[in-house]
DNA sequence: CTGAAAGCGCTTACAG
DNA sequence: CTGAAAGCGCTTACAG
């Protein structure tokens, strides 16, 4: 434990403030915490002397008294989460600020290890909810939590059976399709898919929305052209190689992933063709990679910042413990349009 | 505020091990806080009744108590901080567990403007220390929070006068140096140096490398070719066509930065050569982009993860404020050596 | 609308 | 080595 603050005269406490005011610790209290039942007046000379002593309430005898902690706990894999910590973390903290809180951030795998992580900080009463991402299909978090009566929102779908607590996520198959459609606009009628091993996900359902963007524009089934690889660059580029011998070629590659989509490019080049002009290629994510690679990428932009204030707000609204309840939201992402998915090439 | 935990019977008090182990309220305080004190047989007893009872003591009656929080402060910039934090995170919040404190993430500008969330946190007893990174030249968080006798470490320097109290920070002239020596002993001689506009910061002690490995290895000073461009990929691109406007051209081109380098690639590329082998090139950083692009960079890789341990270790010792002290501890970077620095072309 | 009082769960001198 | 007691700073019924 470290020495705290070993500053001057340390502790301005309500006492203090009261004194100061001339009133009781209680109505300094009110004043804080319900403004209302105090006379104009009053409240405004006790509002100057709190402002005037740069009174703060200490966190821990109000946590202590009320219950609560007043903070939402995060956990982060421990060996990093793929590059989304980026984005999603100020938002979330920002958020989590906004809405009167603390974050939390502790250490804690989304497997059922991890599970005791979640459980010591509840039982210390150190957060009194938690935001939940990386979920992985099957998640058991979710349903510990639930069953505790424990305060929770998913940024991400379990992706099988009922899930329980509020959620947010990305509509992924509406990405794909604002992707296959505009390929479609651009000319390119054989628009393949670069997707992942089926298996439930948000990467399976980018394998839906392009199934369906590509009927509903009208591709006949003979043009579906569709591979599946382990994602990744290297996968990406395998993959690629593959829907490069089929005849006709596909004159554009959607694929559900950025690192998929490079692997894509580099697939091309190798072939001698020219990835963007011979092949358009597209990704998802919006990773840095995509504006540093020649063409730059064009993606599919998912709305992390919106998730995590989304989720926070799920949360506030979800004040009374959900048990069975499960209120979804699904946020659209846009469409990143770059140099890597202009009109076909005349053949 | 939300709900907390609505479950069943909560709340396993001191008292009520205490009656489960038979002893005083005092004596289960002890077995936690001071073992020694107890007759062994006790202990273990009341370890037992500990365990059975799943008892975990209330942080906000603890911290109450001992006016310590036990949890540390970072701050994180609004916007984002461009791709440090996926590796510095996890690395920080763990090593922060190690040594049996919380980690509390909050949003401030490292900038003067961000005191204010400092001194909330601080006066509110949240947090009783702080992990500073992103250092600004000139930052003025050092010396404001050494002035109130506040517990912090800082990941990267100041540059600039003295600075209060511990910090740790890459060795960034010796990452820079290890490239030099690599490109030389790959045959390289005309090594050029691809850096930012002067100022105080670590981008100028990578300039210093630099100077010092030429003089080092005794390449003579008419080959010395030094461009400065802002730090990005347009930069990059910029800078690089000004060394390749050089004759005879460097045939390696040493970046200041990933994003640098990546622009050197393009510049290259454009001017109708081959990046890695008629020019190879290197960047700092190891961020996603080096593998992502063809050929793959060679970078230098900062020790992130150590500093982070390094950081919480410092506060460790710095359990005394530190007011004039000021432990400085230099990590070594890593060059991770890829295909974008071959031995140069004949010519 | 205000004041005196109890109590949240813990730690820590202080006597035994 | 153990037990009874005070107190950390707050909130919240409860009388006035």
């Amino acid at each position: 434990m470290s020495g705290g603050l070993a500053g001057l005269g340390r502790s301005v406490t309500l006492e203090v403030v009261a004194g100061h005011a001339g009133v009781s610790r209680q109505t300094v209290s009110n004043a804080l915490n319900a403004p209302g039942k105090l006379r104009p007046e009053t409240l405004r000379r006790v509002q100057e002397s709190i402002a005037a002593l740069g009174y703060r309430p200490d966190r821990h005898a109000r946590s202590l008294r009320t219950r609560a902690a007043g903070a939402l706990g995060y956990g982060l894999a421990p060996g990093g989460s793929g590059g989304l910590a980026d984005r999603f973390l100020p938002a979330l903290c920002h958020a989590t600020e906004m809405s009167g809180r603390s974050l939390l951030l502790f250490t804690a795998r989304p497997s059922r290890e991890g599970l005791v992580a979640y459980d010591e900080l509840l039982s210390h009463g150190v957060v009194d909810g938690f935001v939940l991402s990386h979920v992985v299909p099957g998640d058991t978090r979710h349903a510990w939590l639930a069953q505790r009566g424990v305060t929770f929102t998913s940024v991400g779908r379990i992706w099988s059976g009922e899930q329980p607590g509020p959620w947010v996520d990305a509509d992924h198959a509406a990405g794909i399709e604002a992707a296959v459609r505009h390929l479609h606009s651009r000319g390119h009628r054989r628009i393949a898919l670069l997707g992942c091993p089926p298996g439930p996900g948000a990467a399976e359902d980018r394998v839906v929305g392009w199934r369906r963007a590509c009927r509903a524009i009208g591709l006949p089934d003979e043009e579906l052209l569709l591979t599946r690889a382990v994602d990744g660059i290297a996968g990406g580029r395998a993959g690629t190689a593959q829907l490069l011998d089929a005849s006709p070629r596909p004159t554009a590659i959607v694929a559900v992933s950025d690192d998929l989509a490079l692997g894509a490019v580099h697939a091309i080049t190798e072939r001698g063709l020219r990835p963007g002009l011979d092949v358009a290629v597209s990704g998802v994510g919006d990773s840095a990679v995509c504006t540093a690679v020649r063409p730059a990428l064009t993606t599919v932009r998912l709305p992390i910042e919106e998730m995590a204030r989304r989720a926070v707000r799920l949360l506030d609204e979800a004040a009374v413990p959900v048990l069975e309840s499960s209120a979804g939201l699904l946020l659209a992402p846009e469409l990143i349009i770059r140099d890597s998915t202009p009109p076909p090439a005349a053949p």
